[in-house]
This record gives C-alpha cells, sequence and structure tokens, in this order.
DNA sequence: GCATGTAATGAAAACGCTACCAATTTTTCA
DNA sequence: TGAAAAATTGGTAGCGTTTTCATTACATGC
C-alpha cells in the first residue's frame, strides 16, 4: 500500500554562483562615487570600507570586541547589518588554522543513549557559536578510524568520541594532533586526553549484586548487541563477575545483533524453556525487556513473582509498562552537557585534561 | 545511588600547535641537501616536491583522479603516503568557495525518525566525501533561521531542511543563496528547492479511512506533539476530515508536550472515561500507543474488542507487543538515503529540483 | 610641559589550496 | 611524415580571513 507520485518542479539554475566580481577591472574609470554597488556576498572589506575602518578592526569586531572602541563598534554593527554581512568561516579558519567546529563520532543515532548524548552537546556549543560535524561508525573501530581521519582534515576544534576501545590508527593520528579529544560514555584509565561517563562494568554489578540480595540463586543474563559494542559486553561481564564471586547459577543468551524488543521476546522464551531457568534476569537493552515482558505475559510467566527483569537505558517507557520496568539510567544528558563544557573551557585556554565518572542510577521498579 | 569519583589525569600541554615554519629564514644560508626536514603538518607543495610534480598536478590527483597519468598518481600517491600527507579542507573550501559539507536541521535527534534518516543520509554522503553538519531547533522555526544563517557561513555545499514550514528569514536566506536546499519528510507543493517526504494529512485519512470501513462510528485522536510540531498536526487534521466527511463522532485529546508512553497512558484512560468513549484511537506517535496499551490492560479495556489502536512511527516494539500494534511506518531511512543521493547529484551538477513523493505504509496489525 | 605608558587602529604578509590559462607531450589521422 | 587534436602538466593569481608588528591617539605622573 503505496504511493508513488513524482513530479519535477520548474527547473531551477542549479548550484554554481556567479563569481565575487569585487575587483574592480583595471583601467576602467569609475564614475560617481568611489563604493560601487557590489555583486555576490559582501566581504569584510566591504564592511570595513562602509564603516570608514580597516579590515584589522573589523576582524577584531567579531574576535575581541573588547578591544574595539564603542564608536567604532556601532559604526562596524551598522555596517554589517546594512550588507547583511556573515564572516566567512572557511578564510577565518585557514588564516587561524583552527575552526569553531567538534568533530564528534557516535556509534550509531538509532540509541536514544547517543542521541540525547549528542543533542545536548550540540546545544551547548551551538550556544558559544561552535558547530558540531557529526559522523557514525555503525560500532566498528575500524570505520572509526576513516572517520576520525577524514573529520580532523578539517582541523575541528575538539573531537568527541563515544567509548574506550579505538584502533592503533585512530589513537596515534589524535596523539599526534594534539587537540582537545574527549571520550564519553564510559569510564576507564588511561584516556587519550579527556573521558567523561561510568563504568560499564559497575552497572552490571550492581544489578546483579541486587539480584543476590534478593536471594534469588539463579541470574540470568540477555546480551543481544551488535560485535563492536563494548559496553554492552562490558555490563555482561560485571554481571557475570558477581554471579562468579557469589557462586551463582548463570544462564545466558548472547546473539550479535542489533537489540531489538522482538530479540528480547525470543531470548526471554529460550531462556525460560531452560531446566535451570533463571528467577532475575539482566537484559542489556530496555528494548530487549520490554520484548521480554509481553513474551511473559503470553507465556503465562508472572513478573516479578516467576522471574525478575531488568534492562539498561531506562528508555522512556519503563514507567509506564506493567509491571514497570527496572532499568539502569545513564547520565547521558549530562555526559553529553558536561563534554561540551569541557571543551568549551578548554578552547578559551582554560581548564586542563580531567577524567570524569558520572556513575549511573539502578533505578529499581515493580520488575525487579 | 550514585558514585562521584572524579580524576585529574596528568595535564596535558594543551590546545595551542607550533606554528608551521615551512618558510625558511631569508639569508640563511641551507647546507646540504635543500629538502630540509619540514616541521609542521605537511602541505600540498611538501607532496608536490617529493613527488617531483607541480601543486596543481597534486590538487588533480584529488579532484579528479583521472585527469592524472596512472605513472604520476602511483608516485602521489606514494609521497602523499610517506609523509602522511591529509589535505587541508579549510584551504580547499576556501579556494573553491564550496566546502564538502552539507548542513542539516532537524527538529530533534530523540526521535527515531529523524535520527534514523540522518543516519542513512549522512552514510550516503560520508562515502563521497562528503561531512554532516548538524543542528537541531527543537521544534522551533526562530530557532531554525538563527541555525540556518550560522551554517549558511560555512558555505555548504547543500542544505537540508525538516519540514516545510520555515521562518519568512531562512525562506530569504535561503533563496538568495541559491545552493542546493532539501526540505525532506513532508511532501507539498511549492518547494524552496526539492523536496522529499510524503503527506502526513494523506496519514490522517488513511488511518481514519482504515476505521471507517471497520464500522466504526465513534472515533478518538490523541494528538500529543510539541507546539511546533507541523507533521503531526497534519495528520490530526486528516482524521478530522474523513471523521467529518464521513459524519462520524471525534473525541480528541490534545496536548503540547513531548509525546512519551507516559502521557499516552493518561490520555488513554481520560478519553476512554468520556459519556461517548471512542471504539477506535489514533495516536500521532506510537510511543503514546504503547503507554495507552497497557493502561488498558489495567483498566480491563480490551484491544481490538473494546477498543482498536493505531500509532505512528512503526517503532521496533510495534510487531512485538500483546496484541501487536498497527501503525503507520514513515519512509524514514529512504528519504534519508534519496535525499543524500539528490544533493550528489546536484554537487555533480547533475540531476534538477525535484520533488518526490514517497509515501507511506499502513500496517493493519491485531490492535486494530 | 615632557617623557612614558596604554589603548586603538592600520598595513601587509601569511594561511594552503583551486582555477584559469598556457605550455608541453602524446596520440590520431590523412 | 606532418599537422591537428587530445591528453597531461605547470605557473600563478586569488579565495577572505587572522596575525604580527608598527603607528597613532590619548591619558598619566612629575
Amino acid at each position: 500500500m503505496r504511493q508513488g507520485k513524482i513530479a519535477l518542479t520548474s527547473c531551477k539554475t542549479g548550484i554554481t554562483k556567479a563569481r565575487n566580481e569585487n575587483a574592480s577591472k583595471k583601467g576602467e574609470p569609475v564614475k560617481g562615487q568611489v563604493k560601487q554597488l557590489q555583486s555576490g556576498r559582501p566581504k569584510m572589506a566591504d564592511v570595513a570600507r562602509m564603516a570608514g575602518v580597516s579590515v584589522t578592526t573589523v576582524s577584531r569586531f567579531y574576535n575581541e570586541p573588547d578591544a574595539v572602541s564603542e564608536k567604532i563598534r556601532a559604526r562596524i554593527a551598522e555596517a554589517a547589518q546594512a550588507l547583511s554581512y556573515v564572516p566567512n568561516v572557511m578564510a577565518g579558519s585557514l588564516a587561524a588554522t583552527r575552526s569553531k567546529m567538534v568533530a564528534v563520532v557516535v556509534p550509531t543515532l538509532n540509541n536514544s543513549v547517543f542521541a540525547l548524548m549528542l543533542e545536548e552537546m550540540s546545544s551547548v556549543l551551538n550556544r558559544r557559536g561552535y558547530q558540531v560535524m557529526l559522523a557514525s561508525n555503525d560500532y566498528s573501530i575500524e570505520r572509526e578510524e576513516e572517520l576520525v581521519k577524514s573529520l580532523l582534515s578539517w582541523s575541528p576544534a575538539g573531537i568527541v568520541l563515544v567509548g574506550r576501545h579505538h584502533s592503533r590508527g585512530t589513537l596515534k593520528v589524535l596523539l599526534e594532533d594534539g587537540l582537545p579529544v574527549v571520550e564519553v560514555g564510559e569510564y576507564l584509565d588511561g584516556a587519550i586526553d579527556s573521558n567523561i561517563g561510568f563504568s560499564h562494568r559497575d552497572v552490571g554489578r550492581r544489578v546483579a549484586r541486587h539480584f543476590a540480595n534478593l536471594g534469588v540463586s539463579r541470574l540470568g543474563l540477555v546480551l543481544v548487541a551488535l560485535p563492536g559494542d563494548r559496553r554492552a559486553a562490558d555490563r555482561g561481564a560485571g554481571f557475570r563477575d558477581i554471579a562468579r564471586e557469589d557462586g551463582l547459577h548463570l544462564e545466558e543468551f548472547t546473539a550479535p545483533e542489533r537489540a531489538s524488543s522482538k530479540v528480547g521476546a525470543t531470548a526471554f522464551g529460550e531462556l525460560m524453556s531452560r531446566a535451570d531457568a533463571p528467577q532475575a534476569i539482566f537484559f542489556s537493552n530496555d528494548m530487549l525487556c520490554l520484548g521480554a515482558l509481553f513474551e511473559a505475559g503470553r507465556l503465562g510467566i508472572r513478573v516479578p513473582d516467576d522471574v525478575r527483569l531488568c534492562g539498561y537505558g531506562d528508555f522512556d517507557f519503563a514507567t509506564t509498562t506493567s509491571p514497570s520496568l527496572s532499568s539502569v539510567r545513564p547520565p547521558d544528558r549530562e555526559i553529553g552537557r558536561r563534554a561540551g563544557e569541557l571543551l568549551l573551557e578548554r578552547f578559551r585556554g582554560e581548564g586542563a585534561p580531567v577524567s570524569i565518572d558520572l556513575g549511573f542510577e539502578h533505578i529499581v521498579r515493580a520488575s525487579g
């Protein structure tokens, strides 16, 4: 059931723009006033001429306004306004050998955790005139290396990477370049530069510990995550840590694919059909947990009476389901905000590389 | 329950890089070989010298490889490799008065529809060496105008906006600039340039028509969307169209906030408690519908026997719930892909502005 | 009133690349 | 074999800013 209407609008002229013709032809006498109407985008020189000052001063007006007198500032502002002048960022960046841009590489956008992180960061940076250049590596560190390299050729003011696991090449390039790097979402020692995140391993431990304290003796772990997702793997590892330490039985379901409610349902059904069916299950993602919840309903398995469930991500629906879902809330928005602020500090020349563990919240709701 | 460990790593030197010192001091005699070891990032001239060709040829090597002979191509590749040369995009863009970058403005990233669209587009563009500069306007067209203006100062090769509703200022700036603009996600006549999307109004009509065909006489509409969300409003308008045309009773619940499963539950409860409780409800978002489904369970209202539900967005969980949720699937990924491809064509100088209605799928599942 | 700072301004040289046009080499075709 | 056409290659003037570094204007202290 699909529509297929395709309409061609009027054929516009397209991409190419007329070259700037600011330079007056030599030898040709200029009649009347010297200030001819210019074609093309106005440049700084045009503003300068109109305001009766030098280009240098106009440049200052934009970069360190305080260094320009009140009077002249007003004149420049007026001229810029009149010409609707917009500074050419490319030229500025070239001359200054740095650009007001931050490169960000995320594994995927199709995960609210990264989306929120990015949105928050972008808003913090935008507010100070920095733009965000985005690329997603699809959980591949090889792809990440490519992306980092091509982003670097834009001479960004800083770069943000998700996670702490990068290829040798990425590390080499980044360390050589020496620009501010923030690794977010995961907290580990020995960051390239700065690091803002939390320990995913601790997440797994915390949840397992919670189940253990409840007297559960048979644990379940559903780890459905794309191959490059170290963070999910770490959560699983933490969960196993405690199972081992406390000598608890552990049943696992693992699959190298994108977490979806469907796989969650499948995984749950499979796990619960085993001989030593778990009494409490930790999912690497809330979406999996949601699928499991529905599957439980279909199978007549009661939550949390027969089995406890806990997800990860504290997705929107966690509070609304019946029963509401226990989950772990990563500080995604705050990570984004802090990363942005940290970079801004560095750009101002203040601040030094830091590593910050923002922790996480384990939210226990009705599901366990 | 929160960790708060904060650790400062060793204090690295920071942002400032040593200036390029390629230019040899005048008057100072250069001993030995003329080709001194250069400090700083290598430039095109360095590659040219090492490969024994002119800068022009190296430039061609990167921009139109076919115009360079096989032999020389190999020499240049080798030199570039040896020097680990990376072209300076800023310089290139300045000289060419256009940059290999596409500016994209979305309402929010916290909505899988836009996230997927963006991801797909970004991947198509990346493959051809174009980068994506991202900004989100939070559903505000005033904010959009600001963003467009500042993005424009980066002289992008093209620009992508979500929706067809923009401020006067945005239109003015965009029309003047004349660069390729693609408005995505919504299909309407009279686009600025190109347009790829579908009719949201038709979505509402289609769903209402479906309910009507089923013999439903009392409809319900839950429209929870942020104020600037014209697309959601249009879906609602379409739904009302049919209700009016067919003389069906319509109960509405409207709230100007972000759609979440929680509001969905509230809205559902409120609507079902009214005297003329609807027999079929259309939600402006699947997340709302999910909340409603759980609320129905709590209230003992059977779906679809007592009331039919249909959402929008075809979110991941729609197939897994019990009953599975009817929904409308927007062609988000395809929109992203087509937008990217369209832009690439335009960059190559091929293709003209087009408007494409990609339609949508109304997926009828167990919920109605 | 005169030397001495301090604040404001300006001139011109980079920044690293692309585009235009000219120069050179190679190929094609009678 | 020679001339014309096609394919390669190179020289160099910008692209529109930012940055020294120098200059001018203005206030300060004795």
